[in-house]
DNA sequence: AGACTATATGCACATTTTCGCATATAGTGT
DNA sequence: ACACTATATGCGAAAATGTGCATATAGTCT
């Protein structure tokens, strides 16, 4: 049940919401997150946290990176359905279609060069 | 977006998951989700309400009750989605067992003879 | 080692959420 | 109209949440 109950909370931010969405087009580092959403850097990697903590994501350094995806398969019985419920979710929406336009143009350039 | 926020923000909340799931059992009057889930009344029916703003529920009045069902068509389209990842939950939970094991013995008998 | 980088996190603060209490509202029945 | 009932809701308090700022942590490179 508390499980169960944080993975719906998980969900229940449009931030997080906006971040999933960019990771279901791609894998991502801290520093494109704050680049296709436009947030702050605390702000990406506090969200990332959260939705690592209830099995949405999952993270791997790479060197100075960490880079977070969608964690496809392992993921507990809800999970794996609600990202299918995700991903047919907001096709047109404004804001989404917005984060993933800069998120085609963010690079791996870390927040120093983003002043976030 | 806020729409779905809104759904997401409806389900994480233990005490609305509780009713859900027993509303996934059958149809009930406000106190009978009092008895329940052994709550207050206003927790009861302010909850109620939230399911009912996010498109989980729909109510109807029948004399003095309102009877809250869970809204089987007419849900937009996550909703219906939701309430399927709900109904396979949670299906050996304690607590939700207990809940169903009082509303087995749930009457419509109203707030004043319960003193919640 | 030291300088530099990306990310995580402690803290403070504002906002939101949840809930109980008391009361308002709406319906029933005399 | 009046008494009574079930449910909704305004208000206040306590707790939880989201965020920015500053700093800590962890890794890279010379």
């Amino acid at each position: 049940m508390r499980e169960l109950v944080k993975v719906f909370r998980a969900l229940s931010d449009e931030t997080r919401i906006r971040i999933l969405k960019v990771l279901l087009e791609r894998e991502c580092c801290v520093c494109e997150i704050m680049q296709a959403l436009d947030i702050s850097q605390s702000r990406a990697s506090r969200n990332l946290g959260i939705l690592e903590g209830a099995g949405f994501v999952k993270s791997r350094r790479e060197g100075l990176w960490m880079v977070y995806a969608i964690d496809e398969q392992a993921m507990n019985s809800y999970v794996a359905a609600l990202i299918e419920v995700l991903r047919g979710s907001l096709v047109n929406e404004e804001i989404i279609l917005w984060d993933r336009e800069r998120l085609s143009r963010a690079m791996r350039v870390g927040p120093r060069a983003i002043r976030k």
